[in-house]
DNA sequence: TGAAATAATGTAAACGGTTACAGTAAACGG
DNA sequence: CCGTTTACTGTAACCGTTTACATTATTTCA
């Protein structure tokens, strides 16, 4: 009753039901065939004793955590909610359970990553803690990885699933350039090292080039894609006395967007009739901002979903597409100007 | 080179050396004094074999898992990026990993709890999924939990963490009636099992009470603290022929004020003109709603944070106060008819 | 009908660590 | 100066499973 229930082993099951351990295993993990009496009774008895296996002694055995992991550099923006539901609904339908940890870069001359090949069977890698040469060794070593909103580095192929950035980015600018005749617009880049936040400058840079607008690099701030960091480097922009002149932001994504509005509120600014802004991955927010948020609707659960249903076709040995990119699309609201 | 690097274990650093297994382990475990020279020579050696210690053989021998979970009803809430920020956090820097499951009350025909005493070290149950029979089983065993958004069962004294719900919401909706004249207040309650909802549902009934407004269970829908199953709710209660009169909207928590916000936009009706609104947690996004989300200030963060830190308490043997609530505040804005 | 396959089970050796126990050598204390 | 502590190390049992191998009884099939 009051006893440890990690207590009852599977030796107290196999008395109990007076059969063999390894009748038990193969009981539990369907393995090999049992007669059906000794099932009813194992069942049974294994209700009864409350009996749950010891998972490290499973995991030690077998060589199997039955746990996959997500790396991720913080989480520190509302994105991740629908890329958790995405992944966890998979974990859980596969009956594994997923441990969610953070690293970064900066992370790496203080510890080792927390997850891995000694923890876990498979890791979605967003973080960018893991650089091209440990994602080289961990492949060389035959461990299962799928990289999520970025890609493999040459000649090894990790499968990776993200969205479609570039172009995206590139008409939304444009948009912006064309429709509403802005022409100086700031730029909240996101991390450097992230592949989403380089595809969306480069698509910003190539906006401008094609309209014959300078490149002007007093118009990009880091924004981190955090909302608290946006705000603080758009605050400090807005602040400084050499002010530039800009008629709209591109915010890096939504997330930053919120930032974005409250430094743009604080400094009295009208959007978008003084001032146009733009946000990427419409967040569940977007629509309901003041004003709604024109942005970039990124499929976020499905890549959460797919990601890992890749990882788990990676564990079952089925060779996965290489490279996924989802497509993703404009979503035209009033924070640009226009009055949808 | 391409050797597993699973593969490396204890006794080959150990071998390399030129020690026993034991004396790696000490130097691991830093529990037992070992001579600087050793150390020094293990250090070389861990490095230069990439020895990472395998969890599971870790967890078998020493019956610790060095995880910890977090056990949800769902992810379908920004809500959770504070609790998993404040919890990640802590747990981070215990050096342990957090295994994030769901796990429901409907869930329990299914099958067992994901994560317990089998797989993790310690839990933080913000889940209904666990009757508070599992969780007497489980105190009883002696394992380790803190409730998080949930109080204890009589009896049993598990520790918890929450936040005041009762007052702040009768305040809050006594507002609403005071000085904006509201008397018909739809309330959109969360989930009937879960506490937060519960003390909302008898806040909003003690503020119309004080104020001698009848109670009209018309005026009650089942919003779930979910964005999209309240959207349905407020939106199917509109499309009704036989709509029931109401001047404001208590959504229950701010995800579920942007389904609101959705389904009265859809409806034609202006906030707070014909409609007040109010939420409940203000996420990042609520002061930049159209219009700005009156709602009440919940430290979610704080209690992620703290609620880990007694969970690690607990795991300590150090005693942890049975019952934390934090305290919460209003804050102005104008869905609610206020200036601010 | 006899050989070979199959079903059902058991025995015992891993899996890779931790730790109780034991032992040796050096330091300490009176 | 000798008994006692302390620092450091090693041996081997143990943690709770899985699984290779072995065994027996039953089918299958040429």
């Amino acid at each position: 009753m009051t006893k440890r229930s990690s207590s009852v082993t599977i030796r107290d099951v196999a008395r109990q039901a007076g059969v063999s351990v390894a009748t038990v295993s193969r009981y539990i993990n369907r393995n090999a065939p049992v007669s059906t009496e000794v099932a009813e009774r194992l069942s049974q008895v294994m209700i009864e004793l409350r009996y749950v296996p010891h998972a490290a002694a499973r995991h030690l055995a077998s060589r199997k955590t039955r746990v996959i992991g997500l790396l991720l550099n913080n989480l520190h923006n509302d994105f991740f909610v629908p890329l958790l539901n995405g992944v966890e609904a998979v974990v859980r339908q596969k009956g594994y359970n997923l441990i969610v940890a953070t690293y970064h870069a900066n992370s790496r001359n203080e510890m080792p990553p927390p997850i891995g090949p000694h923890n876990t069977d498979g890791l979605l890698v967003f973080s960018d803690g893991l650089v091209d040469e440990d994602l080289a060794n961990l492949t060389a070593s035959g461990f299962p990885m799928v990289l999520v909103h970025r890609t493999s580095p040459p000649a090894i192929n990790i499968p990776s699933v993200t969205v479609e950035n570039l172009e995206i980015t590139q008409k939304l600018v444009e948009h912006l350039i064309q429709q509403h005749g802005k022409r100086r617009i700031l730029f909240l880049r996101g991390p450097l090292n992230q592949e989403d936040s380089n595809w969306r400058e480069k698509g910003y840079k190539a906006a401008l080039a094609a309209n014959n607008i300078p490149f002007d690099e007093n118009l990009v701030l880091n924004g981190e894609f955090e909302r608290d960091i946006a705000y603080e480097a758009l605050d400090h922009f807005l602040g400084n006395g050499k002010r530039v002149a800009f008629d709209a932001v591109f915010s890096g994504d939504d997330d930053a967007a919120i930032g974005v509005l409250k430094a743009l509120h604080k400094h009295g600014f009208r959007i978008p009739e003084d001032v146009a802004v733009i946000g990427f991955d419409d967040l569940g927010f977007a629509p309901f901002l003041n004003p709604p948020l024109t942005t970039v609707r990124a499929p976020t659960e499905s890549v959460g979903r797919i990601a890992t249903e890749r990882l788990f076709a990676l564990l079952e040995n089925h060779p996965s597409e290489e490279m996924v990119v989802l497509p993703t699309e404009i979503i035209f609201r009033r924070s640009c100007g226009c009055q949808a």
